[in-house]
RNA sequence: GUCCCCGUAGCUCAGCUGGAUAGAGCAACGGUUUCCUAAACCGUAGGCCGUGGGUUCAAAUCCCGCCGGGGACGCCA
């Protein structure tokens, strides 16, 4: 238990010794540190609800609290703030739990629940771009919150590889080399096991029949009778797909490994396609699908709709499906799986269309009410224009070269500032690429999931600041303190000494557990980044103030060392969940 | 046209279920190093929280209108 939820039970008792609910006891760290440590709002409204003076109630409330001897101060302020602050005893026994669990002294919030996590979303045949990092960055970090929070996390990179892109490619190839076996109908097995391209000619060949199809309608219509055609399972297209995919993947893993992102399925939307007619058919049966102008769809506006509600495609008027058939289709395929949640993490512009396919999963019993199928919808990254980031050219920016030339910039700063340069070049090389991925995915990952942002390479590799390394500044030198203490023969204590110096950042130390599960509820890693910041802000600052190896108070040294201690383990963990790895030194 | 999101310091942004004096970072100005990574730390300055109403003991936060910006709206994903 935290220590603000073990203190809201003790208020909440003594507020339902008063008649009231427990919940207005809610205990939080007070907004005025000068004041108290902790402040209870509830007397207010409370009081609002009996319609009694609230100093009156927060004077009761107090009455059941002052017997406790883990209370220092309890005082009540202005109309009937709570003030309380701590004895240093309870704050240190609270302390020494924490500092012995390798939770660090969070409490699992789940046990035997699963969450399945769909991000990342590449699509097979175009190369990885920025538009792929938010969602990459993100969907991982809340991949591990899950995981650590207690559920069984399953991320799933759900690839674009069945829709109309595909049969743009197909066709492209088609119209380059119609000689190819793939599209000589005569034949139908024994394909050649070897990709008749290689990445680089997919990276060329899709933009430009996309171009073509945009151009030109006709050219466009091969596309979808290709795409049509391989989704009927014509043979050569679809070994033609495999090879694509293929192909694809491995470009895929080697962006995502280096961006410290994974995945445990390596699932698409065409992993589905057998799911799909026997689920049109059960539902045309059952009456939730209905042929409208050619097409077949799923109904889902409602009577009381503010806004009009399309229907859910399930096949164009060609046969085609289309990505809300996918989707519902996977949703069919991971009920297998017993989820409790189903957490998407997708460009916030895509919001109608889940709750498109939320409708029909609710409505058709895809999905049972009880699980929770979320849109956490991402922003985007855009450029100083504010308008989605373009290269100078204009073009999309590849993944690859985003986080190529972030890890130049972090080598060029460690460069100007001379760290680590006595190291090896590959260990040099290492430990910028480090740097840089920790730089872009704070950048990413300290704004709201939901809102844009503007990408500014200089800034976010800066060591100044609320940057990523920063963060790893701040590790790499505790790492490094201990080290030195360690070679001293000085040790982390197991008591904590708690003077003036020390209290403050002990105390930040206990709010790590509330800002998890905080995290995790809203599914917004951006709380986790402002918490490390925070942290390690504190952590700065009290190694300014306090030179702990040459302190003679062997009782006060082992106590500070064993704070640095703790604070290194929570940044290294909030760190790890939030997808950043932190290097030995920088 | 309908619906959704946003508007907080010069810039980029936090602000959880309404609560005390609205917070950070960058930029600006001033200071700190015989000492553990100064890529650091400390301090100063800077805001009718877009605007007008309403609810409340209490509103950046909730409700309504308006202005400004972005986005979505059936056969792409």
């Amino acid at each position: 238990m935290s220590l603000t939820e073990k203190l809201s039970v003790l208020t909440g008792a003594a507020f339902v010794a008063e008649g009231f609910t427990a919940d207005v006891g809610a205990v939080r760290m007070s907004d005025r540190p000068d004041l108290a440590q902790f402040q209870c709002n509830g007397a207010m409204a409370a009081a609002k609800q009996a319609k009694k003076n609230p100093r009156a109630v927060a004077e009761a409330v107090v009455g059941h609290l002052q017997q406790n001897p883990i209370f220092a101060k309890i005082e009540i302020a202005g109309p009937g703030f709570i003030n309380l602050t701590l004895t240093d005893n309870a704050l240190n026994e609270h302390l020494g739990a924490m500092a012995t669990d390798t939770r660090c002294g969070i409490a699992p919030l789940v046990s035997g629940q699963t969450m399945i996590l769909d991000y990342g979303g590449p699509n097979v045949a175009k190369a990885m771009h920025v538009g792929h990092l938010r969602t990459s960055i993100i969907g991982e970090a809340l991949r591990r919150m899950a995981g650590f929070c207690g559920y069984t996390a399953i991320g799933d990179v759900h690839m674009g590889d069945w829709g109309t892109q595909i049969g743009m490619v197909i066709s492209e190839f088609q119209i380059r080399h119609p000689e190819w076996v793939y599209f000589d109908e005569s034949v139908t097995s024994g394909y050649p096991s070897e990709a008749p391209f290689a990445i680089a000619d997919l990276e060329e060949v899709y933009p430009f029949a996309a171009q073509a199809c945009k151009d030109d309608e006709a050219r466009k219509e091969l596309a979808l009778i290709a795409t049509v055609e391989l989704q009927n399972g014509r043979p050569g297209y679809r070994a033609l797909w495999q090879h694509i995919v293929n192909v694809s993947i491995a470009s895929m893993k080697a962006n995502f490994d280096s961006l410290n992102v994974h995945f445990d399925w390596w699932k698409g939307e065409s992993s589905v396609h057998d799911l799909i007619a026997p689920m049109v058919d059960d539902l045309l049966a059952r009456g939730f699908a209905v042929k409208d102008d050619g097409a077949t769809v799923i109904p889902v506006a409602r009577e009381d709709d503010q806004k009009e509600f399309p229907p859910l495609m399930l096949y164009k008027r060609d046969g085609a499906v289309m990505y809300g058939t996918t989707d519902l289709a996977t949703i069919v395929e991971r009920m297998q799986s017993n989820p409790s949640k189903i957490v998407y993490i997708v460009d916030q512009r895509q919001s109608l269309h889940f709750e498109q396919v939320f409708r029909a999963a609710y409505k058709t019993g895809i999905a049972p009410d009880s699980v929770e199928l979320i849109h956490a919808g991402n922003g985007t990254m855009n450029g100083s224009d504010g308008k989605p980031f373009k290269t100078r050219a204009g073009g999309v920016l590849r993944l690859e070269d985003l986080i190529e030339s972030a890890t130049q910039k972090a080598a060029e700063r460690m460069k100007e500032a001379n760290l680590a340069q006595d190291a090896s070049a590959d260990e040099l090389a290492k430990t910028a690429h480090m740097v840089g991925v920790a730089a872009l995915k704070f950048a990413d990952l300290q704004n709201q999931r939901q809102s844009d942002y503007i990408f500014d390479l200089d800034r976010m590799t800066s060591f100044e600041g609320k940057t990523g390394p920063y963060m790893l500044y701040q590790a790499v030198r505790i790492k490094s303190l201990l080290r030195k203490a360690a070679a001293q023969g000085a040790l982390p204590g197991d008591k904590i000494v708690l003077g003036d110096a020390d209290r403050p950042l002990a105390l930040l130390l206990t709010e790590l557990p509330d800002v998890v599960a905080l995290a995790m509820r809203h599914y917004t890693p951006h709380v986790l980044c402002d918490y490390v910041y925070r942290l390690a802000n504190a952590f700065s600052s009290f190694y300014g103030n306090c030179h702990i190896l040459s302190e003679q108070d062997q009782m006060l040294r082992a106590s500070r060392l064993r704070l640095c201690a703790m604070v290194l383990a929570q940044l290294i963990l909030v760190l790890d969940l939030l997808g950043i790895d932190v290097p030995e030194r920088m």
